[in-house]
DNA sequence: GTGGTCTAGACCACA
DNA sequence: GTGGTCTAGACCACA
């Protein structure tokens, strides 16, 4: 589940990480207790420094979404499904928002952004795994 | 038009900038042959170092967007408005069909979010230039 | 003869101007004694300062390459012919080593050099007027 | 590769790195995924400013050649060689194109124009970057 | 007046 | 350590 970090993506390493863990958990990929791959498994994984997986793992732990057992590793914590479920929808209202208004301003018609909103509700479900692609296109395209 | 730009935002100024002139050429408020404000009278406008805005029209300029006539100003350029075009619909809809994605990975039902684009649709025009949000999301997205 | 003049190109006007008047004497197409056009009617014939044209005059006399006859208008110099075949000799003979030797640096073979010179020879001669394009070609391409 | 930079040319400093990259790409001596000295590296070799070497890279990066890893460093892009293989060729043969148009409208023959480009072929490569001319040559061709 | 180039330097995010 | 953003300011070419 985190193959698809892209490290071409303008954004943070780290935060990828964070929300593929807050996807994976709203969708049920994630269970409370299910264990998270150690620092040094995913940074060798995804060939990236040590430091950057932890401080994923931090964060998620400053928000209540993992916890760590010392010398055990680290967790997906009780109430995580709650947070990130939350996490997620408002995250995605917000972006949804966004978008029309963008789609609006580039012309488009309500017509059209109904189509392709329809379009994207009908194809096979393509959950968080290409939000980094997506991250991608949200800044200046870059080198690809 | 430029009355937007957010010195407190996350995103750039710059980028700002650049996405402001995008949309405007794209919705076809600015057209080609049009010039745009001078270096050192947007960056009095908006408060903000000439070197600034000059980063932003380079930019537009290696793009293809517009382009500069040396000792005169910085002009839209002949095809800039297809570019824009094209380049804000690949945009918007590489995003809906992100966030659509996120959506149903979030555990949104289609209903519902059809029903946030539908009440998005509905809301007044909220012009690219007015959502501060908007202006937020077009950019490298930092931190969260 | 002037109708080649490109204000899109990264090289300034004046200079454009001054190389249109000396492949033009070069070429035989201007002879001594032929009158130039007045600074105000070039000026508005190609819709730029008229400051520009007289900059590009005010050269073209220092190198001897035209004179003024105060009232009267600016007229090729007797010596002018000589000077500028020479001028523009030196000059292409230099471009010519440049651009061969970005050829090779661009990994092009000896064989597909000699087979674009030899393409260009047998064109119909395309005398100085392409060059404001050729210009533009060398600086980085700009809006167009 | 670097060690040809020319800061006294009339070509600004910063579209001599990029030419050089991008030529050196065009030849194969830089690769995808070959890091580019570090932005302080470099501008500390050639005794400028960061800031110089920075524009540089954005502009590559703009151009699709380079990306960056925001921590780490910037990259030889995926498909840079073919972008600069494709970008050198038709500079290169635009600029042939243009010089040979030059040389007849200057009144050489073809037959000279033919000895100056084998003299130049057989003459030692000269590949592009220990030609401070070719360098010149390469930008915005100022003044004269 | 216009933009272009470059320096010096501060401060930040990221790895 | 890496690059990114922004300011302040000098000096230049061009129109």
């Amino acid at each position: 589940m985190f193959e698809n970090i892209n490290i071409h993506s303008s954004v943070a390493v780290y935060v990828q990480i964070e929300n593929l863990v807050r996807f994976a958990v709203a969708s049920g990929k994630l269970k409370s207790g299910d264990q998270l791959p150690s620092v040094r498994e995913l940074s060798e994984k995804l060939e990236i420094n040590p430091n950057t997986v932890a401080k994923s793992y931090r964060d998620l732990e400053v928000m209540g979404i993992v916890f760590t057992r010392r010398g055990m590793g680290v967790y997906i914590s009780r109430d995580a499904a709650s947070r990130c479920t939350e996490d997620c929808r408002r995250r995605v209202i917000g972006r949804l928002h966004e978008v029309v208004a963008e789609a609006k301003s580039a012309g488009m018609t309500g017509q059209e952004i109904k189509q392709v909103c329809a379009k994207c509700l009908d194809s096979d479900a393509v959950p968080y795994q290409d939000t980094p692609a997506a991250i991608l296109s949200m800044a200046k395209t870059k080198g690809k």
